[in-house]
DNA sequence: CACTATTGATTGACTGGTCAATCAATAGTG
DNA sequence: CACTATTGATTGACCAGTCAATCAATAGTG
């Protein structure tokens, strides 16, 4: 069945994912009924919702599919594979930082981690298209940073996660417990000490 | 009204905390329902549930009260306020390792952290009785030890993050996003790489 | 020590309500 | 007019919490 128009039918489409993802973000997935997501998108009835979709779960899927705006920021992590160390992170850190700044961002975010907290499916989808990807890129780029001698050698995949972890844990502390000491440091004084102390801990041996 | 034997009252009700945090942790607070809880914790009926607890909410306070494992970890930190970090956080790190690897540590991590998405109330209580003190009695110590010159002196609640965040990284990408490539990495060898990189890049300037 | 009163523990049925999903009817469009 | 978009009513499932009734253990009594 071809819909009347290409171009009504996806922005009527798009008009639901926004709406869902606001309520999602407001609520969460459960709590979220379809009525608010309805409301929330400016669509006269819940029904409709199903004219688009196949069923609530495939609404989420799609939300998360469509709005994850980290998906641009892992591209444009990969041009940047043969730079040194000194200029790419900072370079990554900015876009990441300016990111977080958007509220798509943290209400996606919120969503999302919500969810792959207890449907595996979520879990391995969000993965695989973020965080999992984002993961396996950086990875990628220490190891050939460690080859090219720029970084002391250890396991990439450890590396990695020396070098996030620090920012997840300021977001999960500063946004999720809101803990009222770290909410004095800004997200690029935090960004820059992290990248500090990553690279003096990473200095190759001989420097 | 005082129950018929201390004990026994005791034991029913930790068993419906038991059998409510596996509950939950398989399902999310909103939907496991009371009959999943009451079948996870092998009673006869939902109705039993609020004989020992007021409502639903309130059971999953107690949940998060009396079951987070990192409580003890934390009060046990505290007694090592003087001791040298070479000493101290392989110490500390051996215990918390030794937390992460039993079911309950993850379970309630998850449990919690979803809650506290969207629920500011579960997440100032959380955050009072376990990270948020977790992260501040890290902080006071990491400071004293910059006050004793063992250490680059900087601002602590972001030194915290910097250790504390390596770990974090690590459980979430491994044990909900259960990103493969990690799934290799031992929680010792993580813990070990962790500190010794920490304390590379937080060696005092003169060293 | 036998018998009964009392009390807490447990059950299962029930209530008021919500929600996802369906569907028949209508409006709108090419 | 044929077909899609949209609506609002409806259905059936389920859920949190209540409650009356039953059960089992103990305490009290003669």
């Amino acid at each position: 069945m071809p819909p009347r128009d290409e171009h009504d039918y996806e922005d009527r489409r798009q008009q639901i994912i926004r709406g869902a993802l606001d309520a999602f973000a407001a609520k969460g997935f459960d709590s979220a009924s379809n009525k608010d997501i309805a409301e929330a998108a400016k669509i006269g009835s819940p029904g409709l919702i199903y004219h688009y979709f196949r069923d609530k779960v495939d609404l989420l899927h799609q939300v998360i599919l469509e709005q994850m705006p980290l998906i641009e920021i892992i591209d444009s992590a990969e041009a940047m594979m043969d730079r040194p160390p000194e200029e790419a992170l900072p370079e990554m850190a900015r876009k990441l930082m300016g990111a977080i700044h958007q509220w798509p961002t943290v209400a996606i975010a919120r969503v999302v981690i919500a969810e792959s907290m207890r449907n595996k499916r979520v879990a391995s989808m969000v993965s695989d298209i973020g965080p999992g990807r984002g993961m396996r890129i950086l990875a990628t780029y220490l190891e050939r940073q460690m080859d090219a001698g720029r970084l002391r050698r250890m396991n990439p995949h450890i590396a990695a996660r020396l070098l996030v972890g620090p920012i997840i844990a300021y977001m999960i502390t500063g946004y999720i417990f809101e803990q009222p000491e770290i909410q004095s440091v800004l997200p690029e004084e935090m960004a820059k000490q992290t990248i500090e102390s990553f690279l003096r801990a990473m200095a190759p041996d001989g420097a």
